[in-house]
DNA sequence: AACTGAAACAACCGCACAAAG
DNA sequence: CCTTTGTGCGGTTGTTTCAGT
């Protein structure tokens, strides 16, 4: 698919880009990100949507400070696995491996210097006894050319956004999920193939407001954007609501004009 | 109150891999 | 097969926030 040469947006997202976005991943699911950035007429790249979505709209990230468990595992596993980030991460539930990632880096500098001081100190006087504060990462600090970055093998193993053989990701919204997605419906109906299913727009807006099911209001909210959704999120308003707050967009989501344009 | 350095966070880039055509 | 495209990962860099002076 060749990309046209509109212009790209980079840096960093603003609150409507967030909003559009969630919405649209929450239509199509979070696999199509390409479909995703061109049907929302975000004028973002697939990869860049993808990315926002994963390490700070998805539903169920956790936010905040790592609890001294979560330093534990990961310096735990970073010395079993290198730096597996996203292998990782898996094992800490609403953590993203770039915030792990992230987590690593300033621990490191900190050992580093922590070393540093140490050394330092044991100079001057032999007395142990460095009262390193978060000392309780401590002796299994390894640094990433210790630990050799264990080349991906075939990557199956870490072909880890998707999980285990069969596990969902954690990534995995599940949102509607569009394995032969008919990307703009050839006949330029209003048609959505889902597996073997075929569903009007009107269906799908159905869909859109099936509050019950919505995964996403069961759960504790995490990110600033959901916040944002007034109430209850967009994708659990009323098909009339979210036409409404859609229309309060200074730029209307260009889904319409994609599908039915 | 102003300044500065460190830490935390967010985003981009390049590469590798898999699936589809 | 080969090429193209989409996706995911790890590394890196830029920006913001916080704490100490």
């Amino acid at each position: 698919m060749k990309m046209e040469k509109e212009e790209v947006r980079k840096g960093p997202w603003i609150e409507q880009e967030d909003v559009q976005l969630v919405f649209y991943v929450n239509l199509f699911g979070d696999r199509r990100w390409d479909f995703v950035a061109k049907v929302s007429g975000l004028k973002r790249s697939g990869k860049s949507c993808r990315l926002r979505w994963v390490n700070y709209l998805h539903p169920d990230l956790k936010r905040g400070k790592m609890t001294p468990n979560e330093e534990r595992l990961v310096v735990e596993l970073q010395s079993k696995w290198g730096n597996r980030w996203s292998k990782i991460a898996q094992k800490l539930p609403g953590r993203t491996d770039n915030e792990i990632k992230n987590y690593w880096r300033t621990h490191m500098r900190k050992k580093a210097q922590e070393r540093k001081k140490t050394k330092k100190n044991k100079k001057v006087s032999s007395s142990p006894s460095s009262s390193s504060t978060s000392s309780s990462s401590s002796s299994s600090f390894s640094n990433s050319s210790s630990t050799p970055n264990s080349p991906r093998p075939g990557d199956s193993a870490s072909a880890p956004a998707t999980g285990i053989e069969g596990e969902r990701s954690f990534y995995d919204t599940g949102g509607v999920e569009l394995p032969t997605l008919g990307e703009k419906n050839k006949t330029g109906g209003l048609e959505v193939e889902v597996g073997n299913k075929v569903y009007s727009m009107d269906d799908l807006w159905k869909e859109f407001e099936f509050s019950e099911n919505c995964p996403l209001t069961s759960q504790t909210v995490a990110s600033p954007i959901w916040d944002y959704c007034p109430t209850d999120s967009l994708w659990c308003m009323s098909e009339e609501e979210s036409k409404m707050l859609m229309m309060q967009q200074q730029q209307p989501f260009p889904f319409y004009n994609y599908m039915i344009g």
